[in-house]
DNA sequence: CCTAGACCATGAAAGGTTTCACGTGCTGAG
DNA sequence: CTCAGCACGTGAAACCTTTCATGGTCTAGG
């Protein structure tokens, strides 16, 4: 009986030295050669590069990394990606990635700064030469694990980090702006969660305009996603605004919905105003009014400039603030007569 | 003046070497107490361990991959994340994995078979201990690239692959069925490109189950989506049909555009059902009626079947066949008479 | 009191790669 | 003709871990 032999259904694959030794040349000349380093004479360099190719050699990515100190991966960590904004986002990401060489290991924090926590850990045990960070809330305990991993965050103003963000301030600005253009007096502001500053300067900024040139009928905040919370629903059917700014296109789409459900129609008795323009905000009936930022843009300025960082560790900070516009559509009209 | 000295701002990570020697026992010893393994008196563990955690160690994933040959590390490679059912099924692939002490690499591949080559073999490169895989057409290369690296194959039944599948063809049965039971009679069909078997398996069903039962007005497919292709516009544009089954919601939601731009209402004018309850289904306005398949109970069980063939190769194959479900909405009624 | 084993602990090899430091042999300038 | 220097190649160390084989100490049974 033979012994449990060499699998061989699992074909092993070629190493270094394998192909070193079938090329008739050091070990050193070999990895000189696939590197492109060093110095090999041309004809050598071709020779071992053709037997290389026959052996089907892959470099052992893991002993690489182990010598160079690089993984060739890279992590994103996203809230959510069921929102749609993130996977739009994480697209391109993706793709720049893989332009640049890198691997992307994608990781969702379901919104809780406990998974957000436990999944950067593992992420980072895992060995990445970089991650891209949207973080759940401004701050927390996470910051301290990526420390001594070059990190750009996304969104969100973290001192000491690379920064990519969008001028959000401005989008609230221009969204009620353009509530006032049609006429509104009357708006109310649902923001999402003030823990993170995007949603706070969002409502900051529309808040302001508001107050400047109408009156801020309420705001609520603190809504999440579809699902309203019972405050926004309550000062929703207080019927008081004509108009509302919604901090997110998903909370713009559950103030519709719940709009409708009171037997009302948007936008003719109120018109809603959203915030990120997800797929769906064009898709949706009525199409959703929203303010867009150029997430292609930001996904590759952010692995842009983290790869960068990797390969240069003192480039000096970079905080990136992309432009906003607002894009019309059929969620506002004027105010009824 | 000092030559550039160690950088301290980035603090190496503490060997495990270092450990053992803090602790004053062997490098064996330690790696035996961390890893619980090997045979470490319960005193020495505990000094050890403490001692690790003193020096904030964290094992070199680099390292130990090249001994024991497992990254920790799966690849979930879909078509395209745009098309809001990939994320849901990232969400629950990434979660499941964590829980099981995994990460994940997602890659896109663009719904080009290119690109997929392009991303896998990245992927398999950089060292994953298994791939999750949602191929975008039956077969092709990357079959081969794959060899080796113990992958589950999600949605298509490729032979010699684990595989995890929805009833695709008994979902297109209900579809018409459904209809059927609403009275329509004249019902057309818009699949997905025919490359795919899922595409195939939706159709089959469906057109079997009109076919038997009432007139299948027209069928055309390659449709992609939301952008329609000029043949299933001009099959609309027929009028002939007044129900319509679609490959897919996002196929679904295109083709109520286009009823909708020729001034026809949904469901009134024509009813229309999709296929994969994607979140915007319900949110649609008129809601979609569809067929709904488990994702998560697929993600959590092609990310279980991988995590059981990556530790034990010799399991016998697995093809996981769920059913699916109609879920009525708005979006189909009975014709007009 | 002796010895077989149990129990702990350790040294050292191995795993695949990069890269430093060095050694050839040749070319061309003086 | 000599020798500096270049182009090309090579041996070997190092990266950090796991794990095998071995050795020492102590306990308990005979």
């Amino acid at each position: 009986m033979a012994k449990t032999d060499p699998p061989n259904d699992v074909p092993r694959r070629a190493t270094l030295k394998e192909v070193a030794k079938a090329a008739g040349v050091s070990l050193a000349s070999a990895s000189y050669a696939i590197n492109g380093a060093g110095s090999v004479g041309e004809a050598t360099r071709e020779h071992i590069l053709k037997v290389a190719a026959q052996l089907g050699y892959r470099p052992n990515q893991s002993a690489k990394a182990m010598k160079t100190g690089r993984t060739g991966a890279i992590g994103l960590i996203v809230p959510d990606l069921t929102n749609p904004f993130f996977p739009s986002l994480a697209q391109v990401v993706i793709q720049a990635a893989r332009a640049a060489g890198y691997s992307v290991f994608l990781t969702d924090t379901e919104g809780s700064p406990e998974a957000e926590q436990q999944a950067v850990s593992l992420m980072v045990d895992h060995g990445v030469d970089g991650v891209i960070w949207f973080p759940i809330a401004d701050d927390g305990p996470v910051g301290r694990l990526i420390e001594g991993v070059p990190t750009v965050v996304l969104d969100r103003n973290l001192p000491g980090y690379d920064v990519i963000q969008a001028d959000y301030a401005d989008g609230g600005r221009l969204a009620a702006e353009h509530l006032i253009a049609a006429g509104h007096t009357n708006i109310g502001v649902i923001s999402g969660p003030h823990a993170a500053s995007s949603a706070r300067q969002r409502a900051e900024g529309a808040i302001a305009t508001v107050r400047e040139k109408a009156n801020l009928t309420w705001h609520v905040n603190n809504a999440f996603s579809l699902d309203l919370e019972p405050a926004v629903a309550a000062a929703l059917e207080t019927r008081t605004a004509t108009a509302v700014i919604a901090g997110a296109d998903l909370i713009a789409i559950g103030a519709m919905r719940h709009i409708r459900s009171m037997g009302l129609v948007v936008p003719d008795d109120v018109s809603v105003i959203g915030f990120d323009d997800i797929p769906w905000a064009q898709l949706h009936t009525p199409a959703l009014t929203t303010i867009d930022m150029p997430v292609e843009d930001m996904a590759a300025a952010a692995v842009e400039t983290l790869v960068r960082r990797i390969t240069n560790r003192s480039e000096p900070r970079r905080r990136v603030v992309f432009n906003v516009e607002l894009v019309a559509r059929e969620s506002v009209t004027g105010p009824k007569s």
